[in-house]
RNA sequence: GUGGCUGUAGCUCAGUUGGUUAGAGUCCUGGAUUGUGAUUCCAGUUGUCGAGGGUUCGAGUCCCUUCAGCCACCCCA
């Protein structure tokens, strides 16, 4: 075992058995995408390391210790993207695209962090993720809000996530906020664990969120973050929250939902969920007024999430939903020399005449008995059976494998039209068990 | 980065106080049925016991180191 090369630690592959969900899960939000106008864009996985290093923050755990960061050939210090919101400002700057004007764009694709892997947390792992540009209001919050909550009623996670919800106010409010709460936790610094004395340098208002029962009597006297708010930002939770009572959509405010990046300001929300161990979150996300400009952009408002595609797929796991199945419609049974070169070309033909008709040939001989118990493996609901008296006649045995009914044996060229008869027949049955929209 | 648990066939797992040649199920292959698949029966293949070192006459079993997986802390999607 040793000598073989395994995967880096936290790099999982992703097997055939677990692919159905991603692409369930894909094509979903893809549609939904669409269906809100939002664009799709595609960044570089390796970025400038500069660039995650000013807009995450310096003093966050990624970038202090979890970044995937090497020099390059020319001595230039580059990174894996530890995130996405950092290479799409950077992308939406450098090719005009926040310049006095509005976008809505989305992207999906692997991000690295070198954490210690566990469940839910991976040191490759992808996100799904929507970043808009130029929209200051609650409506384009309450809009993303919306379309993440339609995304769990599609995958059928509705029961199983809640919806969090907070504001931390304009920078300038949050800045002023967390003076007086170090000011405060310095007051009281001897009773702070150690974690929270860590934090109090690194991240102070992430004190509030301790887990640390003996914590709890200090922190519930602490300054609150909502009587700091600017009147801007209290107007404009309210707002939102009015926009997500109106749509009908549930949330719960949590005055400790912190957020790690430093870029964050205003809104803050986290879709969780209790079914995934400690790794609660599925979709998080806010408002980052200041970013673009911190970027060297013209300051421009945006609002963005992100979601975990691995957590999403053990959501889905976990709901045992059925999902459409990718699995051939018929398999090619093909008996002797002359049925597999004559079973190849028909399949091609097949496939030329029924458009989405899945087919798998058998490749490589063997018995009808081996081929036939191959058929019934590839889930294929059809066995199409060639052997030497149908070359002959020229005829197609069909012979179904997941229903009742007896073998008929078709003219070759009556086959394409039994095929799509049969497709169209059994189309309604398909989308009633897909799942998919 | 810290802690706990676990590594035996492709997969799921037995393996006694250390004792000869490491087992079962499943999967796969072939046959019973030489042109017909979820059943049944028969036969067969499967291993650096995670890796390296140590103790011992003898280690899958005990000790140390290391790697990996899982779970939690931290942090985050």
């Amino acid at each position: 075992m040793s000598k073989h090369i395994q995967a880096v630690r936290g790099m999982n592959d992703i097997l055939p058995d677990v692919t159905p969900r991603w692409r369930f899960l894909e094509d979903t939000v893809r549609k939904l995408f669409d269906a809100y106008g939002y664009q799709e864009i595609r960044m570089p996985i390796v970025e400038a390391t500069e660039l995650f290093k000013r807009s995450i923050g310096e003093v966050t755990d990624i970038v202090e210790k979890e970044m995937y960061t090497f020099a390059d050939r020319n001595g230039d210090m580059l990174t894996l993207r530890p995130e996405g919101t950092a290479g799409c400002v950077r992308a939406g700057i450098q090719n005009g695209l926040l310049y006095n004007q509005t976008q809505r764009l989305w992207y999906s694709g692997p991000m690295f962090r070198h954490e210690r892997p566990q469940k839910g947390r991976y040191r490759q792992f992808h996100q799904i993720g929507v970043e808009t540009f130029g929209l200051t209001g609650p409506d384009i919050d309450a809009e993303l809000i919306l379309m993440t909550a339609r995304l769990w009623k599609q995958l059928g996670l509705a029961d199983a996530v809640q919806l969090q919800l907070n504001s931390l106010g304009s920078s300038e409010a949050r800045a002023a906020y967390r003076a007086i709460l170090v000011d405060y936790l310095r007051v009281h610094h001897a009773q702070l664990d150690e974690d929270s004395q860590r934090r109090l340098e690194s991240n102070p208002l992430r004190v509030l969120d301790s887990k640390n029962p003996a914590m709890q009597e200090l922190i519930a006297a602490a300054p609150k973050l909502s009587d700091h708010l600017d009147e801007e930002s209290r107007q404009h939770f309210t707002e939102l929250c009015a926009l997500l009572d109106a749509a009908g959509v549930a949330y719960t405010i949590n005055p400790c939902l912190v957020r790690g990046l430093d870029y964050y300001s205003k809104t803050v929300f986290e879709w969780v969920t209790d079914k995934l161990g400690a790794q609660g979150t599925v979709c998080a996300g806010g408002r980052f007024d200041g970013l673009v400009e911190q970027l060297g952009g013209k300051p421009t408002a945006a609002m963005g999430f992100a979601m975990g595609i691995e957590r999403l797929v053990a959501l889905l796991e976990e709901q045992t939903m059925p999902l459409r199945d990718y699995q051939p419609h018929a398999y090619f049974v093909l008996l002797g020399e002359q049925a597999q070169r004559e079973g190849l070309l028909l399949a091609e033909r097949l496939r030329d005449a029924v458009p989405g008709l899945r087919i798998e040939s058998h490749c490589g001989g063997g018995s009808f008995k081996s081929q036939f118990k191959k058929a019934d493996r590839s889930g294929a609901a059809l066995a199409l059976i060639l052997g030497e008296a149908e070359c002959e006649q020229h005829t197609l045995g069909i012979k179904p494998l997941r229903a009742e009914g007896e073998q008929l044996q078709l003219a070759q060229h009556a086959a394409a039209a039994w095929l799509r008869d049969y497709l169209e027949q059994n189309q309604y049955e398909q989308e009633q068990s897909s799942g998919s929209v």
